[in-house]
DNA sequence: GTCAATTCACATGAAAGAGACCACGGTCTAGTG
DNA sequence: CTAGACCGTGGTCTCTTTCATGTGAATTGACGA
């Protein structure tokens, strides 16, 4: 039986040692080539061990070059070392869809952190302030508010949240606040209230990307604890550290690479994973991201996702706004659903291109109006699978 | 030929509506003593 | 008398629509050489 097969393969030697190793949100021991940053924040938030109020900091850096790992990291070194002294040291992704993307929800996320429960939604937005201070002020402290992808908060609502926290501790008497932004955008920056901006940025540290050989290290620290002895082939190393450094320097990227390509030739029961099947796994994750991104996006997007791909099969390379609205508005009728308008497509545009399903820049074509230049992302296979998906979700057969 | 004005086809912004969700407080109802 | 059911009000949140304004260069057309 195959079953059992398959079952057996996974009942038997697994190269894997401890695959939790490679996963994203496990935090390692060391954190390597890291030390200069790591000391420049420590530095930073060390007078919090004698109850002063640290300066805000600015973290900047593209994904994966360890810049959550190292305020994680000084995070829990700060609260062994702060004793009896009242530091508290929250942290908060802005960026969970659900959990804390609106001011809202922020809110009530560090309510709840602070041992409170605030209902979902119903209650005006100033009593959940109130209630915020409340909580923080109920006993004299010092806390350091750590939001990673700050720049969601921005994109997502105004300013005005960040300038409210900044302004907070005019309101508090007891207990002190400061912030440490984390963000992969620096010209996030640029487009807010200046007084936020250098209030927050007070500090300011950058997270350089990895470069390919710094990858090696950080790849070969934790391939040891993840797999066993001699599993990991010739190079093998090499190449994803390569190709990670090539994407922005993502050591995330290279542990996934290295992860599932690990996966990938345990699937095929072999017992040492090769080059090739690297790229094996550079090709699965891609496809993987964008299946569950097309998979999960509302109906009217993939109507638009529809038009896109005819438009790209049929009419060439290139499209503009107005063609993808017309045959969108064709695939509307086909499925029987309601008509956005077109300036509700054209957000849609750009939200694909933020997702990287299509490139599109804005042109102007002169006496022919100015439009977006719409190109297809997505190679050939996977469009495929990606039409199915697609029709069977609307209904076309 | 040169130069500014024109014009297109949207982009981009702001505001506001619709519909879903929810909390809160007041009123009504039925069950209890 | 009281707990629970049931409303109405007022709040948030998301997705949209409506209205308004902006925009970059090909084209046009007037102008001067």
């Amino acid at each position: 039986m195959k079953v059992q097969k398959i079952f057996d393969s996974f009942m038997g030697d697994s190269i894997f040692k401890d695959k939790y190793v490679l996963q994203s949100n496990y935090t390692p021991q060391t954190i390597p080539h890291r030390d200069k940053e790591i000391e420049q924040i420590a530095s930073i938030l060390a007078p919090a061990l004698r109850q002063e109020k640290t300066s805000n900091l600015f973290v900047y850096g593209n994904t994966g070059t360890g810049k959550t790992l190292s305020i994680q990291y000084l995070k829990e070194e700060l609260l062994k070392r702060k004793d009896k002294s009242p530091l508290r040291i929250e942290y908060l992704n802005c960026k969970l869809r659900k959990v804390a993307d609106t001011e809202y929800r922020i809110l009530a996320e560090l309510i709840k952190k602070f041992g409170q429960e605030v209902p979902a939604t119903g209650l005006p937005t100033d009593q959940v302030y109130n209630k915020f201070i409340e909580v923080i002020e109920k006993e004299k402290q010092l806390i350091i508010l750590v939001l990673d992808e700050i720049d969601q908060i921005v994109k997502k609502m105004s300013d005005s949240f960040l300038y409210n926290l900044m302004r907070i501790n005019t309101e508090l008497s007891k207990t002190q606040l400061s912030v440490i932004g984390i963000s992969n955008d620096v010209t996030f920056l640029d487009n807010i209230d200046p007084r936020v901006r250098s209030s927050l940025s007070e500090e300011e540290i950058i997270f350089p990307p990895y470069n390919a050989l710094q990858l090696q290290d950080i790849l070969k620290n934790r391939a040891e604890i993840a797999f066993k002895k001699s599993v990991v082939g010739e190079g093998v190393i090499a190449k994803c550290a390569a190709i990670a450094a090539r994407e922005h320097g993502d050591a995330r990227r290279a542990l996934d690479l290295l992860r599932v390509a690990g996966e990938l030739t345990e699937r095929d029961n072999l017992n040492k994973i090769s080059l090739r099947y690297i790229d094996q796994a550079n090709e699965k994750i891609e496809k993987d991201k964008i299946l569950t991104i097309i998979e999960t996006e509302p109906k009217q997007f993939q109507a638009v996702l529809v038009a896109i791909i005819q438009l790209s099969e049929k009419n060439k390379e290139r499209f503009f706004t107005g063609e993808v609205y017309q045959v969108y508005q064709d695939v509307c009728k086909r499925a029987r659903m309601e008509m956005l308008t077109q300036r509700r497509i054209g957000d849609i545009i750009s939200e694909f291109d933020m997702l990287g399903l299509i490139n599109a820049s804005v042109i102007s074509k002169g006496r022919y109006g100015k439009t977006r230049e719409i190109r297809l992302a997505i190679s050939r296979q996977i469009i495929e699978k990606a039409k199915k998906i697609v029709n069977e979700s609307l209904g076309f057969v």
